[in-house]
DNA sequence: CCATGGAGTTTGAAGGTTCCAATCGCTCAT
DNA sequence: ATGAGCGATTGGAACCTTCAAACTCCATGG
């Protein structure tokens, strides 16, 4: 009958001693409110305050079985698009709080053997749930997990199994088409689409917006080209697609920000004024969009919505209180919105600097 | 007595009955092997093995009064250079796992009371020990974290009060020394700063390396200029800096890699090339470095290091086995390096012959 | 032959919480 | 009057681990 720790936080125990009840009752007074009668929880709750009184969560877990703990892997850093998952981890951090969890990060350990890091933090009570982020077709983890029961959701869509999992995604496709209703708006007819080889779900799925919001406005389908994720294959590509001054695209839709500044390098070569002459977009409104010269248009990803999403699937299959929880795996597509930017504009603002002028060292560029 | 859990998860009881031992003896194997004769070790191992055994984290951290978690917080998103924080916390995460913590990622609730969102984090046992950035002279955090007696490691000096805490960072005045170096041994001697406006620790930090660097190379102190971390204000601000071909400078070096963005945005609508005609460097290497046109050469923050020191700083201070915990207040300076691409070089990609030549990117590292 | 000591192992007791069954004091229908 | 029913509260047990102390052997030395 101990009545406060020996480092000096108080106890369930300490708080029962000094508002004259059982333990469990001030137990019930945090987690059933109504069960107890006023009075005694005014006490009760007047002793807590008192106190400082605050669980003990490893008690908790330890009783329950529940580590309120969700677990979120962060992948070895990727594109040079990067700030997605600054984003992203925040809006996630936020959300799971609202509803009574915390997020743990962990970094894969063993490549060839990933599952048994989430094997442990699952068998040694660490997190009770994952959110996974670029999980593929036939992808282990959520078949393992899945097999196992246990909660995930995914960022990105599991491309094929989309009616296995729940996922949250942001729709790439309505993206690209947003950006060809934009580039329509501005009078282009003729729009090019800069894509990534073939085999990629996500680069497909933008793709065919584009090609959708072509046919939705009865123009012919336009020219297209494919690059790796990588600025100089980019700029070939770019340059393949803009060269011939004959039927050249007045407007290039790219499936990403690092493409579309490729083809922003190639105009300049071409000697041709991005926006002006041919209007780019990209994808993703990666940091460096509003730092190139002209600013990119880019479409950008509503991460803030998309994890407010993920954490609301998640919540629906944690034991929460509420809800006789959903067992059928969901989708939830969330749209994102194109960022105008001078890349995409005729007359560009006001900030935008003139073509230079009489620079004899710029003669290579203009071809 | 009962030999597992209910649902299947082997406990040290279940682990005890099958290799015929008592459970301390279990957990003697697990964390004093060598106190167990050696025969009784590979019997309580192999059925360790056959069941799976791993102990439960919240039995453990109950008993022990430690919950093994960093609590690393994150800010709500900041400057466009982004994805600092993505290298960071990956590397932060891999870190503390190789010392047999987790990272738990939390956002800060209530920005006018923030501190209850550590106490809260404490009192519940659900960290140990917190890694902060962004601290400041005078940090609230600091001081009450420091007087719970709280380990604590923040990513940046606390400015004015290194004495008192513990921190690790990268040495600003180093990396802006390196630049210097390097403009000086690509032949400029006429070499500029643009920096934030006063007031910025950081950023007066950034500069004494490039006046220090200057007086180094038996140089003159060059001309400078401030402008907030904005585009608009860092190209003005460089104008003014390069408008005057009398005595302009042939190179500048810069606090922050959108402020370099300025310049070389100011040096297109002089007609200056930049490399050739002024040399650039930024900090940061954001992604947006190897996209813009020409790539910035950028002083790199070597996150992967400064996330190792991290861990290594926060694991003296941590009860784990090993020495003597030093509680004298240590300050790690990690050096970074520059990256450098064309923006610092006399003969840059844009000379070369045009796309499709797969000039490969400059990127050498100098001390 | 017993005391001493050390290596190896076991036992009982926390650690703070929640679950479960039981109790208490009353009211209300039988 | 009796007991069923109900709201409010309680005490014991369980969750799984580690700590501290104790116990068992067995070898050693006096």
């Amino acid at each position: 009958m101990v009545a406060q720790t020996t480092d000096g936080r108080a106890t369930l125990e300490s708080v029962a001693v000094r508002a004259r009840v059982s333990r469990q009752t001030v137990s019930n007074a945090l987690h059933r409110p109504q069960v107890l009668s006023p009075d005694t929880l005014v006490r009760v709750r007047r002793a807590i305050d008192e106190l400082g009184y605050r669980p003990n969560r490893n008690a908790q877990s330890l009783r329950t079985g529940e580590s309120r703990l969700i677990g979120l892997r962060v992948d070895p850093v990727q594109t040079p698009s990067g700030g997605v998952l600054d984003r992203f981890l925040h809006a996630l951090a936020e959300g799971s709080r609202e509803h009574g969890y915390q997020l743990l990060v962990f970094a894969p350990q063993a490549p060839q053997d990933e599952l048994s890091g989430y094997r442990d933090l699952l068998t040694t009570m660490t997190v009770d749930a994952f959110v996974l982020t670029n999980t593929h077709q036939d992808d282990p983890r959520l078949a393992f997990l899945a097999e196992r029961g246990t909660p995930v959701v995914s960022f990105g869509r599991p491309w094929g199994a989309e009616d296995d999992h729940h996922w949250v995604d942001v729709d790439g496709a309505a993206g690209t088409r947003g950006a060809v209703d934009h580039l329509v708006g501005q009078g282009h007819r003729r729009i090019a689409f800069l894509g990534w080889p073939s085999g990629s779900d996500v680069g497909e799925d933008r793709r065919s917006g584009w090609a959708s919001g072509l046919r939705h406005h009865g123009l012919d389908q336009g020219p297209e080209a494919t690059a790796a994720e990588d600025l100089d294959q980019a700029r070939t590509a770019a340059h393949s697609l803009l060269a011939s001054s004959a039927d050249r695209p007045t407007a290039v839709v790219c499936a990403s920000d690092v493409l579309a500044v490729g083809v922003l390098h190639a105009l300049r070569r071409l000697g041709l004024r991005a926006g002006g002459d041919v209007a780019v977009t990209g994808f993703d409104d990666s940091p460096a969009a509003s730092l190139i010269d002209p600013a990119l248009s880019s479409v950008r990803q509503p991460l803030e919505q998309v994890a407010a999403q993920v954490v609301r699937v998640l919540g629906a299959l944690l034991p929460g209180r509420p809800a006789p929880r959903p067992r059928a795996p969901s989708g939830v597509l969330v749209p994102p919105r194109l960022v105008v930017r001078d890349s995409s504009l005729a007359i560009a603002r006001a900030t935008a600097p003139p073509v230079r002028s009489q620079a004899p060292h710029h003669t290579e560029e203009i071809a």
